[in-house]
RNA sequence: GGUGCGGUGGCGGAGAGGCUACGCAGCGGAUUGCAAAUCCGUCUACACCAGUUCAAAUCUGGUCCGCACCUCCA
């Protein structure tokens, strides 16, 4: 059962063939770190985890790099604001990034590398692209010359005729084309910044991938992936970068990009104000990642989805069922279903997939639901019905103690009170079940 | 303006020439002191107009609508 992509190089779908079988590479651009990832970042990541783990059933070795970013305006800005120096910014929102992911059951990618870590790679890829003249430098700033290049824009499909009619005004009188990019530029004294040949400054955005991939994993990877909207310039960019450095070797042999996620039709993004923070989500939801996990894969990662509280309370009930199918069963990786793994074989078709695990559980093959799912990253929570000690005020002793008092008026069929002490609770958030081995209470 | 993606039942969301998924919600029933859960049954659909075909949600042409990228963005 061979594995098929969707790879936006070719906008076709292709077998997925590894230059290596022995070691898959897999790079991931990751987040800025400058704020609180919101549920949109949060895609690409359950995405490519998801991929990863497809990844690891179909090959013996896997490595799987994302990095941070942690050179940006946007962190200066902030930092500056604060004044705090930019590392404390980078080291608390990489911290809260990596736990908010691990919440919605997202393993850390082998390698995580920072862009501060990459400079002296970064210098040398400039001095190698001037060299080659595909760059320049003009008053203190090094510039990727776009013309320089053939078939720059086969990513994005985009020629350099398209760049030129789509010009906009206002472009600086030093560049020599208008979408030659910034490979490095000065920094002023507040400014972090480091030494190199042009004088003090800090590299352009898109140079760290380039770099990091070349280090880590050589000049051609297997496969790259990231949001939608990072096709152009950033991905079209970072290919420039690399293949005008190696010789016009290709940088990534598939390329992988998720579609977004939506708030009421409209884009996510933290431009429009209308995200919501993982963060905020996983306190909103405590213990039920899985269930956000779920709702992020059950549209195709290539469309878009709109995101909504009500399809996370539906994904949880979804996980209820399944977690009661397999309760005290084992499986292994034998287990794992055909028809799940043939749906994520097809270019990751995580709604497929998710429809056959419903039926796994329907028809009671609990143990091929239990592998089908964890390869997907479910029922993998131990605790999944453990409930919170408080609610609303509310210890778990006095509950309990309620219920007590409950069962009593039950024995002498007091339905009255009994049904007033369920009312009560339900009015504070408590559901509580009967069963043939007592009462228990779970958050409504 | 250029480029790309999409419009499927109340909602979410697969499928891609004939077998019309699945989930949530609804309805009917079983069960239950009540409630939940569970089980059984069941109703709604392929934007529009032409065309190809014995057969089209699926192919072709056109129309309308929505979204995104072209500037930082997952």
């Amino acid at each position: 059962m061979s594995l098929k992509i969707h790879n936006t190089l070719t906008g076709k779908k292709e077998e997925f063939k590894p230059s290596d079988p022995k070691d898959i590479k897999i790079y991931v651009c990751g987040p800025t770190v400058y704020d609180f990832a919101h549920i949109g970042n949060a895609r690409p990541v359950v995405v490519f985890d998801t991929l990863v783990r497809l990844l690891r059933h179909d090959y013996e070795k896997v490595t799987y790099a994302r990095n941070i970013t942690d050179i940006d305006d946007k962190i200066m800005e902030r930092a500056l604001k604060k004044n705090v120096p930019i590392s404390e910014i980078t080291e608390k929102y990489t911290k809260h990034y990596e736990e908010d992911m691990a919440v919605l059951n997202n393993k850390l990618p082998d390698i995580r590398p920072k862009a501060t870590d990459y400079l002296p790679s970064m210098i040398k890829m400039i001095e190698v692209l001037i060299e080659k003249d595909h760059a320049y430098e003009i008053e203190g700033q090094v510039l990727f010359h776009v013309p320089s290049m053939e078939n720059y824009g086969e990513l994005s499909g985009r020629s350099i005729e398209d760049l030129k009619a789509g010009a906009r005004v206002d472009v600086g009188d030093y560049k020599k084309f208008h979408a030659d990019f910034i490979l490095w530029k000065p920094s002023t004294d507040e400014q972090p910044s480091w030494e190199s040949p042009w004088g003090r400054g800090r590299p352009g955005w898109h140079l760290e991938c380039s770099c990091m991939i070349e280090d880590n994993f050589g000049e051609t990877i297997d496969i790259h992936g990231g949001g939608l909207d990072l096709i152009f310039p950033h991905h079209e960019n970072e290919i420039a970068q690399s293949r005008c450095s190696h010789g016009g070797k290709e940088l990534a042999n598939y390329w992988m990009h998720n579609g977004y996620l939506t708030v009421e039709g409209e884009k996510m993004s933290k431009s429009l104000g209308n995200y919501v923070t993982v963060h905020d989500l996983i306190k909103e939801f405590p213990n039920k990642g899985e269930a956000i996990r779920l709702c992020l894969l059950s549209a195709h990662y290539r469309q878009p989805t709109d995101f909504s509280r009500e399809g996370i309370r539906q994904a949880e009930k979804q996980l209820n069922r399944w977690y009661k199918a397999v309760e005290g069963v084992s499986a292994s990786d034998k287990d794992i279903s055909p028809k799940v793994l043939g749906a994520l074989h097809d270019d990751l078709n995580t709604p497929k997939a998710i429809m056959e695990l419903g039926q796994l559980a329907k028809e009671g093959s609990a143990a091929s639901l239990l592998a089908s799912a964890q390869l997907m990253g479910f029922l993998d929570n131990k605790d999944w019905f453990k409930e919170l000690d408080e609610i609303n005020g509310l210890s778990a002793s006095e509950i309990e103690a309620l219920i007590v008092r409950r069962s009593e008026a039950k024995a002498n069929k007091d339905w009255t009170l009994a049904d007033k002490i369920r009312n009560d609770l339900e009015d504070q958030g408590i559901a509580l079940l009967d069963s043939a081995a007592g009462t228990s209470w779970t958050k409504k």
